[in-house]
DNA sequence: CTCTAGAATTGATGCGCTTCAATTTTTGTC
DNA sequence: GACAAAAATTGAAGCGCATCAATTCTAGAG
């Protein structure tokens, strides 16, 4: 099976080399006949073009790269279908390289993408506390989701603030007077979901108790801190509990019953992710689901903009819009499901922001 | 921000082009001194090969490429996950390509990968009834994943029938004498679960309904089904029913719910597919999950046999073992789960066969 | 039938790199 | 210190393609 050439298929025809290239990228430089006999020729020998010759001969690349940290979070998955949608409706490929959570090839593939020029590059970096652009210099267009760093202008990330208001709302909607949230915010992420259920608190006259310490993060973590709070005397204890992630809420809820009482009886429990995974616990949590479909066509949305110079508009880019997803866990009639929303993203800030560049 | 190329490198420390080709391809050829001048170079002019380059001038690509048609469905993912960490372990990059369950795109990026003459290409390919290979002659070493094709050797799929006989094994371990089965065996895999259900059945004097018309899939089919079988008579009514997949399975229970029975107590439901979103019904889910990750490692590892030319024996592959995931709705005491192996995955039989080529 | 603008086609050039035969430098030995 | 063998380095030749100036062909006008 030897590889078929440009040159085969020029000599099949009876026609230049240079021909057939113009009949791949500028079908209408060629006369319509001849188009034709090419074409047939192409398919009837098979012919693929070879991509790394076409690049290393200038066409520039229709393919974007997205550089997860896993695949296995339901965040990530959603960002890339909406990337992928996005990439696609505009004539791009999308490319997706999982870094199996390792930070050296996080930067492996980064460096990857850049060195196959590639169009531009998405990236969720890994979630560390210490995170910094792993391209100092990007020689290629870059968009960063889901991080937050003030003084860089492609970022993109939902607003958790808006996610930690709602979820107060929502805990104000079901009566709730007492609100503990369990988590430690180590990341900015959570320390914005931190800031929004504390700003909302504060206009409704709502007492949010924060609980946390080290680096709670595990469903053990949260089911020993629900149990805590459950123990309490009736008087000291939070009718209604926030987790920063589903996670620790799930460990909440199964902390509580373990002392007895009861979700949602006794006590309210909400998470923060929208993680499907955090279904599993014994009562069906109510959570915020982050808009990674949406964040992922924004980052695509950005990339396009970066390439095609253009100054767009916030208005230009569509929202993303966080969801309240209610179930069992702060509902006495479980079954149902109802969407709540809130205003968006804020794009304004991030689009007036300098480059890193 | 010019490129920098391997010449700018080259004169940099004062050598030849050649020298820094060969310092990053064949560091053991290059004098130790010379090699940590020209990797400083490297990093201090921030130095990236063209890949597009080095591909054209042959060095063969140590990229795999993985086509899945969509992005959120776990099976997928657990495939890619698995598929990344072998990959990585054997010094490949993983690029996966979501076709977004569009057939014309799914061939557009096998095409893709092919131009991009990529070590080896796996292939999740779309669920439809009248599948066959799309890369008619396959230039580079391909599998084909989750695939039940005779005839065609780099196919790999999860042993269904494996799974068929699990599930009733676990219904006779809860003491059931009557299973319905629900849902249509439209596609191979589903009718390979439906036999191993059945063969199994047979040894162990179990009597099995098959309930499967049209094209049932959705839960409101499992709905539907799960009431109407709820609604029988006693003596006329299946204590165990199998949903062929785990959302036909999580809609069978809302069935019996409504129908005014219990699940577990009136009867016992199982799914099969492992998906985690089935977590979510009323009554989490027992099911099978099917060994994905342990498949993409497999198709992996098939495809670095491809390349070595090596004559693997089954043993070498390692096995794809699907499991059994005990969950509230076959058991009486809920929170308890527990995992039975199978016998593994039949690799002798693909290995056996004719390559496509 | 000739001339010319425009359409269609040609083919040499270079993209950035790896490779390999040829050349230079280093090392070891007597 | 001379010589051979081994090690290190060099530089030219493509890899397959897109581009573009140059050339050939076409068709319409006079």
């Amino acid at each position: 099976m030897a590889k078929v050439r440009i040159g085969d298929v020029a000599r099949e025809v009876g026609v230049s080399l240079g021909t057939v290239s113009n009949a791949i990228n500028h079908p209408e430089r060629v006369k319509p006949e001849t188009l034709a006999l090419i074409n047939d020729a192409i398919s009837r020998l098979g012919y693929v073009p070879n991509q790394a010759a076409r690049q290393l001969a200038g066409t520039e690349s229709r393919v974007f790269g997205l550089a997860l940290p896993r695949l296995d979070h339901a965040f990530s998955l959603q960002i890339a279908n909406g990337a992928q949608a996005e990439s696609h409706a505009n004539g791009y490929d999308l490319l997706i390289a999982s870094a199996g959570n390792d930070d050296l090839l996080e930067n492996h593939y980064l460096r990857y993408f850049l060195g196959a020029h590639i169009a531009g590059v998405l990236v969720q970096p890994m979630a560390t506390s210490s995170w910094r652009p792993a391209l100092d210099k990007p020689m290629i267009p870059t968009v960063y989701l889901d991080v937050h760093h003030q003084g860089l202008a492609n970022c993109i990330a939902p607003d958790n603030e808006a996610q930690g208001r709602l979820i107060l709302q929502h805990a104000r909607a079901c009566g709730s007077e007492r609100v503990a949230v369990i988590g430690e915010a180590r990341f900015t992420q959570l320390a914005l979901r931190v800031r929004g259920i504390c700003d909302a608190a504060r206009e409704s006259c709502i007492s949010v108790e924060l609980i946390g310490r080290g680096d709670w993060n595990t469903a053990e973590d949260g089911f020993q801190i629900g149990r805590r709070l459950a123990e309490r005397p009736v008087g000291h204890r939070p009718d209604f509990v926030v987790g920063l992630t589903d996670v620790l809420a799930a460990g909440a809820i199964d902390g509580i019953m373990a002392a007895g009482l009861s979700v949602p009886d006794d006590m309210l429990v909400a998470g923060c992710d929208g993680n499907p995974l955090a279904w599993s616990g014994s009562v069906p949590l109510t959570t915020i689901a982050s808009p990674g479909y949406e964040l992922g066509r924004l980052g695509v949305r950005h990339l396009l903009a970066q390439i095609g110079g253009k100054e767009l508009t916030s208005s230009s880019y569509g929202h993303a819009v966080p969801k309240l997803i209610e179930r069992a866990s702060t509902c006495r009639n479980p079954g149902l499901v109802s969407h709540v929303e809130v205003p968006d993203l804020n794009l304004a800030e991030y689009l007036g922001s300098p480059s890193i560049a």
